[in-house]
DNA sequence: ACGTTTCGTCGAAACGCTTCGACGATCATC
DNA sequence: GATGATCGTCGAAGCGTTTCGACGAAACGT
C-alpha cells in the first residue's frame, strides 16, 4: 500500500502538496498537479480512510438507519435506500446502511459516538422515538425520514399524508363510492405511536367528513391472516362497504384472498386501493391494484441532501418537507355497481 | 469529547495503561483497572474508532455487500441480514451494509481498498463475479453466500440446491404427481450465469430423470406478467401437468392468479411447491404455500464467522458450507385428481 | 543467594493523513 | 517603485490510538 509519503518522494513534492492536490483546500498549479497525479496513478495509491478521517475530523460516511424486521424491505423502503445511496455518492460520502434493530440503542449510540459517522438518516421514525433522543445527545447531526411528534428543531423529509389520503378518497368518491373502510395497520402499532398509521387515521376521518361521509377504519395485523380478519370485521361493521382503502400492504394479500374466497370481485364488487405502495407490489395484485406511489427515492435523496448541507454547510439549517404519494389508477378500482352487491 | 489522555491524566496512569485496560493486550492488575474503568465513566469516555483504526490498522468493521434492485428484499435476505449482524456483533464486530448496484464497482473497489473494511461478505454472488476478482485483487478478505462457478480456493455458504430441489420433487412424487413443470427464473437471468437459477435447472433434471419422469422447465420473467405468460407456456408445454414447482417468487404469484382466472384450484387441480420462500411471503398466498424455507438467518451467520475466524485466525482458513432448505408443507400441495383434471 | 521469567507499567514511536503558519515569488495598486 | 495581497509550496505539529522496548518488582527454580 503506497502512502502519500511515497507519492511525494516520487513526485517530488512536499506531503501537504500532494494533500492539497487530493482536498483542493488550496492552490496547486497545473505542473505540480500533474506530476503528483501522475505519481499516484503510477504507485496506485489510495488514501487511508481512517488517517484522513483522524486527521480531519470527518469520516465523510453517512450512515443510513433501517430498522430491519422479519418481513423484510418493500420496494419502497429499496427506493429510499438507493435513491439516498446515488445522492450520497453524488457529493463524495459513502453511505452506509445499519441494520438496527429495536433492541440494542446501544450499539447505536456507539456507532454515533465513536465518531465514525459524520450524520445520520433515520428511517422508520416513531412519534415518540428513542432512538432520536440518543442522537441528539450524541450530538450527530440527524435528518429523519418520517418524523417525530413533535419535529419542532429537527430536520425531515416525510411523506404528505393528509394530502396522500385526502387524493385516495377523492378518487373513491369521484367514481361514486359512498361506503369506503380504511384498513389500517394494527391496533398495537397504533398504540405503539406509529407516525403514518395516525397520520392516515386522522386524514381518512378529515377527508371522510369533508364529503359527508362516515369514516370507518378497521386495524389489522400485519399478516394474510390479519387481513382476512380485518376484512371479516369490515363487512361486518359496513355490510354495504364498496371500496376498501388499506396502508398495510402484508394485509391487503389476505384480504384480496378472503374476497375471493367469499366470491366479491375485484374491483366490480369492492374497488380496492393500496396506500404508499410501489407499482411493483401493486403489479403483484390480480387485478393490479389501484395505488398511491410514494416518492421513494425522492425521499432518500432530499434527506441526504439536506444532511450534506448541514454538515458542509454553517450548521443550522432546517429542512422539514413533506411530500405526496401520487395516484396510480390500474385495476382495482371502479364505479360501485348500481344495485346493492352484497346484503348484510 | 474525551480522550485516552484525558483518561489517563484523571486515572493518574500512562495513556498505554489505559489501552491495554481496553484492548486486554497485556495484564493490568485490578486496581489499576479499576481506577481507569472510574475514570472513563466519569469523563463518559468513547475511543475514537478513526484512530483506533489508524493505529491498529484494523477497523473492526465488515462489509455486506448487497445488490439492491428495484424489487426490494425478501425476508430471506433479510434474515441473512439480521443473521449476519447478530454474529457480527456478537464477536465485536460492527456490520455495514453496501448497497452496490451493479454499476458502480469502482465505489465497490474504494471502500475496499481504502481499508476502511477489514472483510466483506458478498450476497447474490454469480458464476462468474467481477466483484470478486476486484476484492481479491484488493487483497480484502472475503466470504461469498451462494458461489462462483469455480470457486476453489474461495470461502462460501450458499443453499444445498441439489438437495432443496430432490426434497421438494421426492414430496410431490410421493403425492402422487407424475408431471410437474418447474418454473424457474427469465431466460436472460439463466443467460447471465446466475447460480441458484442454473444449479436448481440442473438439480430438476437430475432430481426428475432420477424418478423416471421427464423434467420440463419454463423459464419466468420476474413479474406478475411474466408469471402468467409462463403459466400459459407451461400448459401449452405439458396440458396435463398436475404441479408446479417455482423458484420465482414474484413470477408465482401471476401464476397463483392466472390459475385462478383459468378456473384452476390450488391445490385440487394443481399443486404448487415454492422454493427457497421465506414462512412469510409464503403465508401471503392463499393458500398457504408449501415451500422449502431458506436458511437465511443462519446463512448470513455462518458467513461472518467464518469470515471473522479467517481476520483472527492464521489466515489461511477456508470454509465451504452448503445449506438445505427445509420442506415445510402448507395448504398449496395435496394428492392429483384422479382423472384428468383439464385436458389438453 | 542468584540468575531467570513473568507481571505491571511507562514513555515514545508509529499509523497516514490534514492543516496551520511561514516564506519567497508573482501580481496588482496608487 | 514601494506596499500589500495572492499564489504555490514547504515543514511541522497535530489527530487519538496501538504497540514495542524497557525497566523495576515480584515470583520462580536450583
Amino acid at each position: 500500500m503506497a502512502t502519500m509519503h511515497d507519492v511525494a518522494r516520487l513526485a517530488q513534492v512536499s506531503v501537504s502538496t500532494v494533500s492539497y492536490v487530493l482536498t483542493g483546500a488550496r492552490p496547486i498549479s497545473q505542473a505540480t498537479r500533474a506530476k503528483v497525479l501522475a505519481a499516484m496513478a503510477e504507485l496506485d495509491y489510495q488514501p487511508n480512510a481512517m488517517a484522513r478521517g483522524l486527521a480531519s475530523r470527518r469520516s465523510r460516511i453517512l450512515g443510513l438507519l433501517m430498522p430491519m424486521d422479519e418481513r423484510g424491505l418493500g420496494a419502497t423502503e429499496t427506493a429510499f435506500v438507493t435513491g439516498a445511496a446515488a445522492a450520497a455518492s453524488a457529493v463524495g460520502y459513502h453511505l452506509v446502511l445499519s441494520p438496527v434493530g429495536g433492541g440494542d440503542l446501544d450499539d447505536l449510540r456507539r456507532l454515533a459516538t465513536q465518531r465514525m459517522l459524520d450524520g445520520v438518516v433515520l428511517m422508520e421514525v416513531q412519534l415518540a422515538d428513542e432512538r432520536v433522543t440518543v442522537l441528539q445527545e450524541a450530538g450527530v447531526p440527524l435528518v429523519l425520514i418520517g418524523r417525530t411528534g413533535d419535529a419542532t428543531g429537527l430536520s425531515f423529509v416525510d411523506i404528505d399524508f393528509d394530502q396522500t389520503v385526502r387524493e385516495a378518497v377523492a378518487h373513491l368518491v369521484g367514481l361514486g363510492h359512498r361506503r369506503i373502510v380504511y384498513v389500517n395497520h394494527s391496533a398495537a402499532t397504533l398504540a405503539s405511536g406509529y407516525g403514518p398509521a395516525l397520520r392516515t387515521r386522522d386524514a381518512f376521518v378529515t377527508a371522510m367528513t369533508g364529503h359527508g361521509l362516515e369514516p370507518i377504519m378497521i386495524p389489522a395485523e400485519d399478516s394474510a391472516a390479519g387481513g382476512r380478519a380485518a376484512l371479516a370485521a369490515a363487512l361486518a361493521r359496513a355490510p354495504e362497504l364498496t371500496a376498501l382503502l388499506a396502508m398495510n400492504e402484508t394485509a391487503l394479500f389476505g384480504i384480496l384472498g378472503e374476497l375471493t374466497g367469499r366470491g366479491l370481485s375485484v374491483p366490480d364488487d369492492v374497488s380496492v386501493v393500496s396506500m404508499v405502495t410501489s407499482p411493483q407490489v401493486a403489479e403483484l395484485a390480480t387485478p393490479a391494484l389501484t395505488a398511491m406511489t410514494s416518492p421513494g427515492s425522492a425521499l432518500g435523496r432530499i434527506a441526504i441532501e439536506a444532511l450534506v448541507r448541514h454538515l458542509d454547510g454553517p450548521g443550522d439549517e432546517r429542512h422539514q418537507q413533506l411530500l405526496p404519494c401520487s395516484l396510480e389508477v390500474r385495476g382495482s378500482t371502479a364505479a360501485p355497481r348500481a344495485e346493492q352487491p352484497h346484503g348484510g
